[in-house]
DNA sequence: ATTATATTAGAACAAACGTTCTAATGTCAA
DNA sequence: TTGACATTAGAACGTTTGTTCTAATATAAT
């Protein structure tokens, strides 16, 4: 395990980076100058970084996942493999995280959209619908999720699936959240 | 801007959670004593903890979503919305960082798969293959990515869309990366 | 073996840390 | 107004922080 793994091990574990005597034991040093040592090599590396305090940050590579073009431009040689761009996945998908959920997808409404049994959805809550939008709703108490449509000032849900009919709520129709991401994993 | 938000907002940008003496001003107090009574609220509250040392550590609500159940299920009154269970959307969907890249989806050749133009895909290198996997392939100097097919002893890339035919590599077949899961974003 | 260099141990240091005390002030009900 | 309580300011405390120095040791080349 090298000196880098064993810091993002520790900063994952306790959500904040180490201090000089914390990294001694887990460096296998016995003095804090060779820690001092050590984390200035760190630090030529770009492993991690200070603030101006001298208080140890997570480099931006300890969170975030490299993003690359298309996947027909495929992954870069070793050489220019730096110049690649960096993405933080929480940033990218949670806009106003009190107010986001997370929903296991049951059933196949939405199959036609890319949205399979099985998938999770990111929603927020407390936005209000636009017509095209993915949404979470009540309908006669119980909750699907649909298209929001508005068509000449009525308001219905359509499913991304030849097999279900629109929806025309007879009562009240209460837009729960809107589906603003879809996370599937393999 | 609640106390809860201030915090949050300076852990984000900081990357880790503000000091006593740097929480004075965020929280409009002149003396640390003040502070500590505020941080003893807010952890009374379960919005931050501590950890042994009293370092203040982010609570789970910080950096983690909120999980529901079904779609169908729907949202659980407020009363009981604190059962809710909670997930991190990186350790959710990211296992090995070093060896994890993101690509954007060009063509619809996974469409019948739910991966569409336009999407995410989080892929990691460095495994080997199974049948059934979707993956990124270099064939003939481009890459695709495709179901990774293997029937009696003969690999084969096959599209999830009927109009492409599949692809059994004349000459090398490299896999470049194991799509590990898809992300859309609305 | 000898030299030069790189690394580590150990100690001392000022600065910053969270904690805790007293005193002052603010808040609210009676 | 009075009294009870909650909150804040200010100061002092012991501890831990990162830094920096010297001395000892390891490493590598000559």
């Amino acid at each position: 395990m090298s000196p880098r793994e064993k810091i993002i091990s520790f900063y994952h574990a306790h959500r904040r980076m180490p201090s000089y005597s914390e990294l001694l034991p887990l460096l296998n040093y016995h003095s804090k100058s060779a820690v001092a040592y050590a984390v200035k090599k760190l630090i030529r590396e770009g492993v991690i970084s200070k603030d101006d305090q001298g208080r140890l940050i997570p480099n931006t590579t300890l969170e975030e996942v490299r993003v690359l073009g298309l996947v027909e431009a495929g992954f870069p040689s070793p050489a220019e493999e730096e110049l690649a761009d960096t993405m933080n996945l929480d940033e990218y998908l949670i806009g106003n995280r009190e107010a986001t959920f997370m929903l296991k997808v049951k059933g196949d409404s939405m199959i036609d959209a890319g949205i399979n049994e099985g998938d999770m959805v990111l929603v927020e809550r407390g936005l209000e619908p636009k017509s095209g939008d993915i949404v979470i709703a009540e309908v006669d108490g119980a909750f699907t999720m649909k298209y929001y449509r508005k068509k000449a000032g009525r308001v219905y849900l359509e499913a991304a699936n030849k097999c279900y009919k629109p929806i025309y709520p007879k009562n009240e129709l209460r837009i729960t959240a809107i589906v603003k991401a879809v996370i599937r994993k393999y």
